[in-house]
This record gives C-alpha cells, structure tokens and sequence, in this order.
DNA sequence: TTGTAAGCGTTATCAT
DNA sequence: ATGATAACGCTTACAA
C-alpha cells in the first residue's frame, strides 16, 4: 500500500499537496502540472485511502450504525423482506464512500429510553435506522438530535420535519391506486390485505379516500382480509370473495408478497387478469416480478429512498453546522407489468 | 471521550503504562496498586478504546470483510434464511470485538477468478464468507491465503484441511436421523425433500446409508419430491405420497423450511404425528419452532460454528504466525420437540 | 502556489 | 517496573 508521503517523494511535492489534491479540496491552489501528476501516479500506484488515519487526523470513526429493531432473522419470519433490499442498499452505498458499518440489531423488548441511551454510547459517526416504527423510534432520534449525532431514518414517517427522514406515502399510494382503476372505467374496486397482523389505517385510508367510500359499511363490503395468511387460506377466501362480490372489476393489494396466491385464486376462476380483472399490488419489486403474471405494483422506491438517505447522512456529518433536517416523502410510482 | 494521555495524567503515570495495564499486555511488569488505578480511572471516566488509533498503530484496519454470493436479498427469495442467522450473528461478534465490517455482497455471474481478484483489493484485516457453494469459494479462498490474508468459511465444507471452515456434517445428520428412526422400530421411513432446487446429493447418501438401502431402484420409492415448492403442492403430493406408500412410520425432511405444509397433509389424513408417523426436519430452529405442532429437528448449530469461526479468524488476524487452518466440522444435534 | 510542522490516540522500542 | 520517544498516515493551519 502507497501511502501520501511516498507519493510526495515521487511527485517531488509535499505530503500537504498530494493530500490536498487527492481529497479534491485544492480549490485552485495547486498548479495544474502538478496535479495532473500527482493524480496518475496515484492512480498508477493503486493509492487507496488509510481510513484509520484519516479518522483519526478528522477525529472521526469512519463508522455507521445501520440500527434494526429486532434481530435480522426476525424480519424474514414477518415477512418484512423490505429490510433486507435497504440492509443491502444502504451497505453498498456506505462502502462505496469509504464507510465501514455496524449493524445494532436492537431488541425490541426495551423501553425507548433505553433504546436512545444505549445508542449514544455508540462511537460512530452516524446513525441509520431502518424501517422501524414510528412510535418506537422518536425518543432515540430526539436523543440523537439533542447531542448532535447525525442519523436518519428510512422507512419511517415523521409528522414533524425535526427529522430526516424517506418513506413512501403509503396513503396517496392507494388513494392514487384506485383513482386510477376509477379512471379506466373499473368501478367495483376491492382490497385484499395480506399483511401480519394487518395492514397500516393509512391503507385503509387511501383506499376509502380514492373511492370516495359513502360509509364504513360499504367500505367493510370492499375489503377482505383473509383469516391466515397462508397461500392456500388466501386463495380459498379470495376465491369465495371474488364469487360472493361479482363482477370485481380490480384488486387493490395491500402487499406483493402473498400476491401469487391471489393471482392463482383468479386464475382457478378462469378470470382474465389485467383484463377482466386487474390487480394491483404494492412493496417489493423482486416479489412483483415473481408473479405469474408479473404482478403490476406500486413500488416502494427503496433505491432512491436509501440513496436519499445516505447522502442526507453524509451532509450531517460533513457538514453538520448548515445542514437541516430533510426528508423524502415519495409520491406513489406505478409499474405497469402485466396484471 | 477520555484519551490514555488524559489517564495518564491523572494518574500519575505515563501513557505507555496505561496503554500496558488497559490492552492487558503488562505480563506483571505494572505494579499492583498502579494497575489497580488506573482500571478505575478508566471505568470512571468510561474510556473507551479509540480503533482509529489503533488500527493506524497497529497497522491494522479493524474492519472485516463479510461477503456473501449474490445481494442479500436473493437469499430470501430462495428461502436461504440460515444466511440471515449466520450474519446476525457473525455481526454481533464481531462487534463486540471492536471490529466495524464490510458487506461484500458479491456479484453470483462473475468467474471464481474475478472474485478473487475483487476481493484481495479489500482494504480489511479479514474476511468472512457465509453460506457459500464450495465451487465457488475455493479459488478466491486460495488466493486470499497466498496473501496471508486471514479468511474463514462458515457454512461450507471442504475436502482438505487447508482453511479453515465451519459446517455441519450433513449427511451424518441423515444417516443418524434415520438410525435413530429404526432403533425406535420405525422401519418404514421416507424422505420428503423440499429445497431449491433440490437437496444436496450428501443428503441422499446419509438417507441412504442410516436405511442401509438396497437399491436406488428401491430408495426411489422412499423418496418424495415434489414439483413444485408451493406449500399447497407440497401438501398435496404428501397425501398422495403417504396414502401410496402406506404405512409411513416416519419422514425426514431435507430442510425445515416447508414443514408445516408437511404437517398440515399428515393432520388432514388424520395421522397421529409424532406417534403414528414421526417427523424430523433439519435446518433453521426458527422455522421449527413456528410449526404446528413444533418440528422435531436437527439444528444447524449456527450460534457454535459463526462462534468458533469469527473466534479462528480473531485468532489468525493476531498470530498470523502460529496459526494453521481450522475447522468446526460439527456432528449431528437432535432437538426433540413435538414431532 | 507550495511547503513546513503540529497534531490526532495508540502501540512499541528503548533507555532508565 | 516505568517513562520518554518515535512511529503510524493523514489533515490543516500557517508560513514562505
């Protein structure tokens, strides 16, 4: 490993200049030969950066804690598989910065107090939490806030904009969902929920809202919610569901994941899906494309969330004294496949 | 923070001494009563090590390289859940260490050769691979240990003895399973195998030695394996399995994965399970557990091979010098629920 | 525009 | 047994 100072000896410059060439921080004051120079034999050398005394000469760790509530194996066991599409994400893009990570698997069975005091503890430069609950994690990020750690949230949605924060807006995702089946003439619009224990009120909400829904009790007539969420239990009801509740003209899915399952509910029905009936899911694009046919969906935008995200984190801690909280809060994006 | 200099100071010593007494190198060359002191200084002040400096005194980076094939994601679609556990918990070690990690989630579509190359690049103090195929991870595993670059495998076996690696003996897991079924007088026992795409060719053979099977013409017929890995599929072809082949004393399944739909085809033809017809699964507790009723199993003992790994690599990243490969090649543990 | 030098916190090598 | 002191590689304020 070449380090600044051989670099120096073999541009003939000092280490400063190297050092400031190669963090681009040179603003001008380095003549353009000798940048140029510097530049390729850094390259020709395969300089890489020593994080561990860059850390130690900016006072920082060149660390991240990537915080989930609950072990990791437990999100598989919910089916939240989100988690590991912004685990992934969010690693990848750390890395390519520079960043090495610790991933905190919180327990859940704390009290948020402890939560936030046990995080403080941590030596890292920034904090990102992933999909955790609103409710669960607005102590620990106040904490965070109030001794200067940068942090954000992704996947999470904060009423207030003290944080930052992405999420998709999950209402206007399915207020915009059934206006558009409304727009292409579909009238009976139903939801199928197929979430554990159940799908969020903002759901509900959007669905109700698209339609403009007269009455709870018509709204009740529009809605299944299959007793166990196994394949063949959500066939069976989506099944006895479609037949009570014809025509049902669209499928509103509260999640991609169990979408298969109704899918093949439809299709035992010798129901043309996309056409005689279209179905329209929301969350993972990899369960969306599973499908057979490939499920048309709301996406959750995850690459640009966790994108989103990360920069707002390195702002923090690059520059912690202009930034300000932000936040993206995406609007619904449709992916038409074939349902 | 408190630094070792500030310690130094306020006890009354030098930095040497208490950089001695708090990384435990002293071997009796720090008096009592100095030591003594100085560990209360620093639990006082709550010192906490800075790796930054560590590392650049060291010459280390106190990062760890955790590499997977294929984006972590995939493993969920395959329902390679283990890998979840195994990352859990290799994590959690770590980190308690000191260490901050890398995910490497390596491209699956590249040659074995370019892998290697990827990852000699890693500016870590050592890597670990969870899950990987054997094919895969010999090249990259050579070239790593050319280097001297510390590596363990956790969840793949190798022939030799030249690295280090930790993995359950499967098919000692099947040969004892079925032993274990025929010492019980359970004579007729069969194999439901529920992997994607299949099990591993260790699995018959175990199967087939603990049953001291005749023919493969005959172990055919001891054999299921179903189309299609949907639970309805599954439990289908088990009723007609189990009705075909009666009477069925046991059945072992390849992996816990897809039990309950195991389960539930027993329960629909009434069968007493457990005591008319044992099962016995092999793979992740977790899913075990969250069968009804509860899955009789032999665990993959992840908690004892990421441990002893992640404890071999420490090792080796420490005393380069001394260290030969090991291996946690681990015999089969039963875990008797309900089934 | 460029170079010098101090410092970051820790470890390790010497003297004492 | 203990304490200076010199690295480790990089950043940055300041001097030239």
């Amino acid at each position: 490993m070449i380090t600044i100072v051989e670099l120096a000896k073999l541009a003939g410059v000092s280490d400063a200049t190297v050092s400031l060439v190669l963090s681009g921080k040179e603003r001008g004051r380095v003549g353009d030969v000798k940048r140029k120079k510097i530049l390729e034999l850094a390259r020709a050398h395969g300089y890489r950066t020593n994080f561990a005394a860059k850390a130690l000469a900016e006072g920082r760790t060149y660390r991240i804690a990537v915080c989930t509530l609950g072990k990791l194996i437990q999100h598989a066991i919910i089916g939240e598989f989100s988690l590991y599409v912004r685990l992934g994400l969010a690693v990848e893009t750390l890395r390519a910065e520079g960043y090495a990570i610790e991933i905190a698997q919180i327990d859940a069975n704390q009290t948020s107090e402890r939560i936030a005091q046990e995080l403080c503890q941590e030596a890292v430069d920034g904090f990102v939490f992933l999909s955790w609950p609103l409710s669960v994690l607005e102590k620990p990020l106040l904490c965070l806030k109030e001794k200067g750690l940068p942090a954000v949230a992704s996947g999470t949605r904060f009423p207030s904009g003290d944080f930052t924060w992405t999420d998709m807006d999950h209402r206007q995702v399915f207020i915009h969902a059934t206006r558009q089946l409304l727009r292409e003439g579909r009238k009976r619009v139903f939801l199928i929920d197929t979430v554990i224990p159940r799908c969020p009120p903002s759901t509900i909400e959007g669905f109700a809202e698209g339609l403009a829904a007269p009455s709870p009790r018509w709204l009740s007539k529009r809605i299944l919610r299959p007793e166990v969420l196994s394949p063949e239990c959500i066939r069976r009801s989506t099944r006895d569901f479609v037949r009570r509740s014809a025509p049902v003209e669209a499928i509103v899915l509260s999640d991609n994941y169990y979408a298969q399952a109704v899918l093949d509910a439809l299709k035992s029905m010798r129901i043309r899906i996309g056409t005689g009936c279209r179905v329209i899911g929301y969350g993972d694009r990899i369960f969306a494309e599973q499908c057979s046919p490939q499920l048309s969906h709301y996406s959750l935008g995850l690459e640009e969330q966790v994108r989103f995200g990360i920069h707002a984190l390195l702002m923090q801690i690059e520059q912690p004294q202009t930034y300000t909280p932000r936040r993206l809060d995406m609007t619904p994006t449709y992916v038409q496949l074939d349902t």
